[in-house]
DNA sequence: GTCTATAGGGGGATAGAC
DNA sequence: GTCTATCCCCCTATAGAC
């Protein structure tokens, strides 16, 4: 064992599943680490702090989940775009449930260590949606962009906690006639 | 002074402001008594506890707000009803906003005291969006009926925090027409 | 690179005067 | 009903052995 980088997923995977659960502020290292099976000060030597640790899950969730938008709506034709995108995002969702609750969770928080990061990622979204609904021919307004990215994460929750009652078809024909 | 219920007003508003900017277990009951300007002591007089004192702020909004969305709802014109209900939204959230971030962080939580409490005005909430979809002429599923909330509460965040950038019927008319 | 043990501070809660 | 003073646990972070 000790393949390299293995602590550090494990620990990542624990911190995010345990903030997923409990919130960031509420979960501590002790319990991270019980979690990951390994001792404290592992995480301490891996990632120096708890902000830096949770500073890293998030970067990595959000950098995946653009690049995950970014080609889904580059691969898609247009008029399929928006659909695309959404299901990019409710897959990833699927995948990824406790580090994407984790950023969910922190999406609306003005004052914290990796804002900047955050407010960066959120407008890469809404662009990408933006991008979408115009290569779909659709109004493609900040404002829309917003309640495109709005429904598609509000039925992405709503599958995700309650998984039996949404199928993703349904989900992603909701999203994209909304109206 | 000592109005009946003033120091529980001037706690409650202080709990919300700072729960907005913190989250709430980044709020310490010092801080909030600072900020409310009465002793730590006169907190857990008045609430008996931090989670108490949460529970009864997000129970307030959530009433409020559920009342607020009913009442659109039975007054508008059907045609009219999912306008009606987002504005109704809207508006609260912008007469109200440290208490409606609070709610927003916790409405994906999964395992907290006010757990159940929150889980039912969720289902309030998507129940009156259902039924002002029903009223309007449009499909109202489950999912439609979630796309429809998502959006409203995610272009009225980006109001919130952005404001300079969506002017209200803007907002309303991406809500009612997201596709 | 991972462990155990411990330091140090912060925060929830209570006691008791006024 | 509100205050001040204090308790004590828990949590972040570090030191140092292996």
């Amino acid at each position: 064992m000790a393949k390299r980088g293995e602590t550090r997923e494990k620990i990542l995977g624990a911190a995010a599943q345990l903030a997923a659960e409990h919130g960031i502020s509420a979960t501590a290292v002790d319990d991270i680490a019980a979690e990951a099976g390994v001792a404290k000060g592992s995480v301490y030597y891996n990632f120096g702090s708890k902000e830096r640790l949770y500073a890293e899950l998030l970067g990595e969730t959000l950098q995946r989940a653009g690049q995950r938008l970014r080609e889904s709506l580059d691969g898609a034709r247009p008029g399929d775009a928006v659909r695309a995108v959404a299901e990019a995002f409710l897959r990833g969702l699927q995948e990824h449930p406790s580090s994407s609750k984790v950023v969910a969770a922190e999406l609306f928080r003005l004052d914290r260590p990796w804002r900047e990061s955050l407010a960066e990622y959120r407008s890469l979204f809404f662009s990408i949606f933006a991008e979408a609904l115009e290569a779909d021919g659709r109004p493609a307004s900040p404002a829309n962009a917003a309640a495109v990215f709005g429904s598609t994460i509000m039925v992405g929750f709503e599958r995700m906690l309650f998984a039996d009652r949404l199928d993703l078809e349904e989900a992603i024909a909701a999203i994209e006639g909304a109206d």
